[in-house]
DNA sequence: AAAGTACTTTCCAAAGTGTCAAGTACTTTC
DNA sequence: GAAAGTACTTGACACTTTGGAAAGTACTTT
């Protein structure tokens, strides 16, 4: 009667598994916010690259950009949102599910 | 003077990392061998992408393939080599370090 | 006025992935 | 013994993704 159980593989969530947005997504997990600089420069990657991932993610609304100004000059900071965070989590849970522990 | 630390994310392997390649190598990594049709079943893939797969695996000698007979009919069985289990426990690693904890 | 900052967007070219159909080499069934 | 099935493997395709390079935008600074 019962289903074959469905392999955990088939929960991971693409836009997260890839490794430039999942680098991303766990710097942004652990700070409230960050600035693109400070992003670009820890996980190095390049303005173009971190730009379009970033927008990927955006367009998901896993996460959210804020424009702003310091001083005279632009300033844009991206943080996770909160179907950001719940998704993180649960990719995160679904590779140990694989991994099996 | 200290150059910034490199990103973990540049450590990931890609062979290991796609989806499906990823299970083929945790599913591996828990029994001493699989059975293709077992192996094909357990992560529900067809058996033209698990036989691609598993040569890719097989071609970076992650895997060992192994060929024989069950009575009349052919049997394929696939398990990690040592390098594909240290190579395994490294990306483990690594998608740990990257996520942080 | 020229150069720089902070991104964004466009134009590629290369690589990866899966599906589907066909191929291989036997074995089993009608 | 011809047809069908088993157990994969391979090839042809279509698509998607990804990154680099370069140009564009909108100002600010020198």
């Amino acid at each position: 009667m019962s289903m074959p159980a469905e392999h955990p593989r088939h929960k991971l969530n693409e836009l997260v598994h890839s490794p430039v947005r999942f680098s991303i997504m766990a710097a942004l997990a652990r700070a409230e916010s960050l600035d693109f600089k400070d992003l670009r420069d820890a996980i190095q990657v390049s303005d173009s690259v971190l730009s379009k991932q970033l927008a990927i993610l955006e367009k998901a609304e896993y996460v959210k950009i804020k424009k702003s100004f310091a001083g005279k000059m632009p300033r844009t900071s991206a943080s996770l949102t909160a179907a950001g965070r719940a998704v993180w989590s649960a990719h995160l849970q679904t590779l140990r599910d694989i991994a099996g522990g």
